[in-house]
DNA sequence: TCCATGTATCTCGAAAATCGAGACTATCGA
DNA sequence: TCGATAGTCTCGATTTTCGAGATACATGGA
């Protein structure tokens, strides 16, 4: 079978498939800055994401779901938070509705100092979407979006092959 | 002064900001079930990871920048490596030119695993690339790789603004 | 050549994070 | 009300990491 090498399309699909790489490491470096910056363990940091991202969706985490996702033990969660509650970046509610959860909240001296961290962060990307038409935006929006959701049926299907861990809820 | 909101282009920035959060996180999730399959801890994924990117651009790793890498100290990165040559992922080589260095690959056993869970994930990312021209692709290509460099550029900004170690933990 | 200095990795005891089984409390359905 | 279940926490054992030396090789100058 004939197969086409140093087409332009073969050099897009290694340059993009290298690009997402290298975001991810990249995106991991500056979250190790900041952690680093904030005596963090790598462990914390994700955490806070994790807490971070639910309450932006207006659905706070508790420490189960928390150890979910960050595969950790029941044991460890609780450390976990005690560690980063003492620390001051988040608080512990109990739900008013079901009294066993408790919902993690983003606190205040953590807050600050994640948006004091990421602003500059933001005014930096805000430039490079500049240089993008709402079209471009478009497709980069799809594409993103796309592999997202392949990367979701991969993880799920290979959860599915191994029932080991935890299946999605 | 005048802030337009709810226009296309607002709502297109803040789900491509979105998506590339989503991306991150589901990435990560993806190493996730990939280490819980073969008993890996989160270091040992990002060390396995680090070993494979560099092989893969021709310039092998060593353990002084992989810990640098993953903000190990040279004890832990001893343990680490001691850890993954046990388990049969990576091996140790002696750089011939400057004998003080060892070189890490990627071995035998570890790498026909890391191929056999990769690989269906690579058929799905090639039909999603299938959906795209090449002049998207060329956007997505130029788009992502101008935010690995922000991310890089405030990565640096940072590290220079607090020059010297980390805050212990 | 010989020595001093610097670089790369490893050793080892102490500290920290994690695990995992069990305890405790709250919720829900019968 | 009672039993089953879900969510979180406690605590001792295990694993991982730290960090200060120790060791080996490299490099440059006298």
């Amino acid at each position: 079978m004939y197969r086409p090498r140093d087409t332009r399309r073969d050099q897009l699909v290694a340059e993009v498939t290298n690009d997402l790489r290298k975001y991810a490491a990249d995106a991991q470096q500056v979250g190790h800055a900041f952690a680093n910056l904030h005596g963090l363990g790598p462990t914390d940091l994700h955490a806070l994401i994790a807490v971070m991202d639910a309450e932006l969706l207006g659905d706070p985490t508790t420490p189960g779901r928390l150890g979910e996702q960050l595969n950790l033990s029941s044991g460890s969660v609780t450390a976990l938070i005690d560690r980063l509650e003492r620390a001051g970046h988040i608080r512990r509610d109990r739900d008013t509705a079901d009294r066993r959860k408790i919902l993690l909240h983003y606190a205040e001296p953590g807050a600050a100092l994640a948006m004091e961290f990421f602003q500059p962060l933001g005014r930096r990307t805000d430039t490079v979407m500049a240089d993008f038409t709402d079209d471009e935006l478009e497709t980069v929006h799809r594409f993103i979006a796309a592999m997202s959701t392949s990367l979701r049926q991969h993880r799920d299907a290979v959860r599915a092959a191994r029932p080991g861990t935890a299946p999605p809820r």
